[in-house]
DNA sequence: AAACTGGTTTCATTATTTGAAACTTAGTTT
DNA sequence: AAACTAAGTTTCAAATAATGAAACCAGTTT
């Protein structure tokens, strides 16, 4: 019988550590037994290990663990090296400038929109408290025009993962609704919020795509429907593809500087 | 014999991420295996686990890998509920705007400093691309405050895994040198970067301890030679000693929002 | 003091990891 | 095109590590 969780001890022991995360806060190791699949001793030891890795930290006044700093040095290279973020970073920062409303970058993380970078017009960026994030796929401008470029055995197995929540009275609610927009997206090559996650909040979506088709990543930029509509949105399109664009051409160029013997170096 | 990694299955695994992550760009598979200790297969089979887990991610086109996404989203929970960024948040931000200089609030991982958040006196903060920075422990004013507050089998544990590299004629170059150092810290309650980390580049730090004498983190505030000396930025040691205190206070007393049934929430 | 709760350790059983060797591509060279 | 080479992948028996029922050890509560 194939397991759940699959690849085996290192499998289930970051199944674990997904657990802690999904808390929010720190977890005492009986609130985690309560709702684990892991018989106790089994679950206190992939803990223990996790701890002594750093992966999860280990408060001993008040008796909990919480994600560890390691994931944060980690995560810095991930940023860095994996995501869209730093060779659109100056793309997007223009796309801000021109188009003075919000504006995110996302990839896609198992089956859920991982924000990735933002501005938020006028304001000075407050990076790490957002990027991280993760969203729904199903109702959210940048999820859903990843979804319709994936091919189709992807595609089907992130929708079939979707919840499909209703968050306002314009949420897509079902799997066929959903195939229906992404196929209307595919068509135009871009797609709308359109109030399906928050009332008030509208957003025009672009996918990043690789020149052999592969989906990169997503643009979004949003606004309010008290200072503007679809069609307004709408405007912002040329210019959303010039920069998607932009950065499909920097994103396959980029080659790493390669800073091999990498004494640590100033931050 | 003892191994190295400890922690089995799940610590070798992370001992190729890491790997992974500490190349700086993304890596060939034989790459990998010319500097591991694991044989081929073995180290075949972590890259895949790790891949299928989205802690790295894999590259068809350039067939390299490089660490995961699914990493960015365990930081934003390790940066929310395990760091002291959330806390320090407006104290720093207070700090920077008294003291009009750069500050860093850093933690301690394994044996490195790890940089959690700063403050770019005047500049609107460019947050990610700081955050999880790593430095050295025994020649940051950061590190030092924070190695002088172990206790003495941590502080032996880390000192001993130190590299003493020479940065510039300032730096301590041996585990002697900085254990007299960290006296004379232990003795004044805060601590000096005496250019010994970069020329021209000072700093006061004040490590951040919780009540039970725990080292939580540190703070420091930045300089260079050209515009002040040690005896300027030792003028700032009250309201550090300050910030670090309420820090410490928020620290202790930070119950986390109890969002239970938290459905994915806007970015 | 007995019962309970939350956390930790033991140890024989079981399942997983391990790695030498063999194999498969894909790319070069003769 | 055959022979060589390098990089990546699979096999399989032996070695090792993970497993979890049960027992144990604090503190607390009844």
């Amino acid at each position: 019988m194939a397991r759940v969780t699959g690849d085996g001890t290192v499998g289930k022991a970051l199944e674990v550590l997904d657990q802690v995360a999904a808390f929010g806060r720190p977890v005492r190791f009986s609130e985690l037994l309560a709702q684990s699949a892991f018989p106790k001793p089994t679950l206190y030891r992939f803990v223990q290990t996790l701890t002594n890795q750093q992966m999860l930290a280990y408060d001993p006044d008040r008796q909990t663990y919480s994600p560890g700093v390691r994931l944060v040095r980690l995560a810095h290279a991930a940023w860095d090296q994996t995501t869209l973020a730093p060779v659109a970073r100056r793309h997007i920062d223009a796309l801000s400038k021109i188009v003075g409303e919000t504006v995110h970058l996302a990839q896609l993380d198992h089956a859920q929109v991982l924000y990735i970078d933002k501005r938020n017009a006028g304001q000075p960026v407050e990076m790490y408290s957002q990027a991280g994030k993760v969203g729904p796929a199903y109702c959210t401008g940048v999820g859903k025009v990843m979804l319709a470029f994936l091919d189709s055995d992807a595609a089907d197995n992130v929708i079939e993962q979707q919840s499909f929540h209703v968050f306002t009275e314009h949420t897509l609610d079902s799997a066929d609704a959903l195939r229906a927009e992404l196929n209307d997206i595919r068509e135009n090559g871009y797609g709308f919020d359109r109030e399906e996650h928050e009332p008030g909040i509208i957003c025009v979506a672009m996918p990043i795509l690789s020149d052999t088709g592969r989906v990169l990543g997503a643009l979004s930029v949003t606004s309010t429907t008290s200072r503007t509509n679809l069609a307004g949105l709408e405007a912002f399109v040329p210019v959303l593809q010039d920069t998607a664009d932009k950065i499909k051409r920097d994103a396959q160029n980029w080659s790493f500087p390669d800073h091999t013997s990498k004494e640590t170096t100033r931050i």
